[in-house]
DNA sequence: AGTCGAGTATACCGATCTGTATAGTGGACT
DNA sequence: AGTCCACTATACAGATCGGTATACTCGACT
């Protein structure tokens, strides 16, 4: 559980491949996996398109990389909410949304870059596969042993509605379709756990 | 509002423009709209290329035709459901999540065409775009109405919490993080109206 | 008989796609 | 001095992209 994904990074990133990983995350992000092409990412980054098959090997790998890095900060980013939350769990349930609210606002105006790379990636065998469900296994372990704290006779069914409310904030923020969706559900979550 | 989508049908449906709507739905679903082609979409309805184009006239147009037409078909099979709910609000809201599941088992194994499209269509001018929100934002609507019958007092929060749950369960049964989530849906919205 | 709409078949356009090849630069370490 | 590594530059291969063109068949309606 201290590694984020399940596949861990084979990548040596040298200054280059960084400079490739971040151009390529934000097209990526924005336009859509498909919609981008290698040589857009090499032009983007300042980087020649040899370089980016000598680090990354194939686009499917820069793909990989690109979502097992945003994994990774994203934990990190919520671990340090956790930590401000202090020991009670209820507590720590509200922070968990704090930090949706806090991140969504900032990095992720088109919704979940993990549930947006899942719309594109038809074959289950593809190696990002297993970077995005591990992502989402591991949120639903967190509200359930956070659920398990506070309502361990129904901590698997609290889980699972934290989980629904939390996805879809996401989803919601990212269509617009009302504001502060993450705030939404912070305060449904507060009411369930009263 | 008996218009499904803001944009209605331009396109008259002769027996091959329907074939190829057919295939390109399918297609679209499983694996992408930016990873169809075109010459895919007319070798797998038994369609030639000249007869897309002179159908549907560009790519863009078959894509805002599969959103409208699925958008369509979810509206009526939804108004089939909340007919058979009866009058009574807290029913139809029920009615609401038991058509979201029945649709997501048989129809949506990857979760929501809209969501997934949106994912896919960085550009806000894009045609399709008023097709996607439009859906969301009608569903907000159905939700707030049936939340005044039922709470008057606090129908926009109730609204969008069901909205939040909603989006969430076609976001969990396309990523497959736990069976059902539709039940577990309409399990909490159950309880929200109690 | 003549016309028209719908559809088929096939070839083509320029652009872009992922991926590879060859050749060379510059700095760090031994 | 020699070796390695990261990187740049450029050209190319083979395939596919969205979109267009020409020429044809067939059935329905007038």
């Amino acid at each position: 559980m201290g590694t984020p994904a399940e596949t861990p990074h084979r990548i040596v990133m040298t200054p280059a491949a960084r400079r490739a990983l971040d151009a390529a995350a934000r097209l990526f992000y924005e336009r859509g996996i498909h919609a981008v092409g290698v040589d857009l990412i090499a032009a983007e980054a300042g980087v020649t398109k040899k370089t980016l098959y000598d680090r990354f090997g194939s686009k499917e790998q820069i793909v990989v990389e690109y979502l097992a890095d945003r994994d990774e900060r994203w934990r990190e980013f919520l671990a340090r909410h956790l930590d401000a939350a202090g020991p009670d769990p209820r507590a720590r349930v509200l922070a968990v949304f704090d930090a949706t609210g806090a991140w969504a606002a900032d990095l992720s105006p088109k919704g979940c870059s993990m549930v947006n790379a899942h719309a594109e990636i038809s074959d289950p065998a593809h190696p990002a596969h297993p970077v995005i469900t591990g992502q989402k296994r591991w949120m639903l372990d967190l509200f359930t042993r956070l659920a398990e704290d506070i309502a361990p006779d129904r901590a698997g069914a609290l889980a699972r509605t934290l989980m629904l409310l939390h996805e879809g904030a996401l989803v919601a923020h990212g269509l617009g379709i009302f504001p502060d969706a993450a705030a939404s559900a912070r305060e449904q979550a507060r009411a369930l756990l009263a």
